[in-house]
DNA sequence: TGCCAGGCCGGGT
DNA sequence: ACCCGGCATGGC
């Protein structure tokens, strides 16, 4: 393990300790979370994943069957609803039609390839793509969000204009593929950002981070 | 009140 | 290959 990142690691995990992500409750809330959270506060994604369970449909067949305009307003709360029911049931379409509603099937497939399917996803970017991957099937896929970018470009741990692909290769090459430990980091780096790191304020007084 | 939140797509340069 | 506008709700 590299020195440098251990050493973030063990400092945010001093600071804040286990995060116990995703905050789902099956592989298949998992995928339909990690849609859904796109660019939105968690909480408003709570509200519209209970709001499925509540009207009995947060199954894959439900949502495959489910009409586009229903299954939208059902999601409301969490923002870009029309934009976001579209995408779930692009996944979820996928998910159905290839693996038959299996999860097991699904996360069997190797990795990269499963990565490449899903990126091929209209709505699928890289960062749902890998959160699938990582909180939903355990795979050792480390990834990045505006947390992450933020965080490392600050403490000039990165380039401040590294692109996705980038970020995740700085990890991936420097870190053991163990997928308990990328969970981690990802969720930590999530804390970091919504504590000391913020994005208004530029200068992270009392942070884990400073003399790194 | 305005800014931000666990992005991604499509069209224009 | 970038850059940017659009998508939308709810909390602080």
């Amino acid at each position: 393990m590299n020195k440098k990142l251990d050493d973030i690691f063990r400092r945010m995990f001093a600071a804040f300790g286990p995060q116990h992500w995703w905050p789902g409750e099956s592989p298949f809330e998992v995928m339909v979370g990690a849609v859904l959270t796109q660019n939105t506060n968690w909480g408003n994604v709570e509200r519209a994943i209970g709001r499925l369970k509540q009207e009995g449909i947060l199954s894959p067949r439900a949502i495959y069957e489910i009409p586009l305009s229903l299954l939208s307003s059902y999601i409301q709360s969490a923002g870009y609803y029309n934009i976001k029911a579209g995408r779930l049931k692009n996944l979820i379409s996928f998910f159905v039609e290839e693996y038959e509603t299996d999860t097991e099937k699904m996360f069997a497939e190797d990795t990269e390839s499963l990565r490449q399917k899903l990126l091929a996803i209209k709505g699928i970017g890289p960062e749902t793509a890998d959160s699938i991957l990582l909180y939903a099937g355990h795979k050792p896929t480390f990834v990045v969000d505006a947390y992450t970018q933020r965080v490392m470009s600050r403490h000039l741990l990165i380039a401040e204009d590294a692109d996705y692909e980038e970020i995740r290769a700085f990890f991936m090459d420097r870190l053991p593929p163990d997928a308990a430990l990328f969970n981690e980091f990802h969720a930590l780096f999530v804390k970091m950002g919504k504590t000391y790191c913020k994005k208004n304020i530029p200068l992270c007084q009392d942070c884990p981070l400073n003399g790194l």
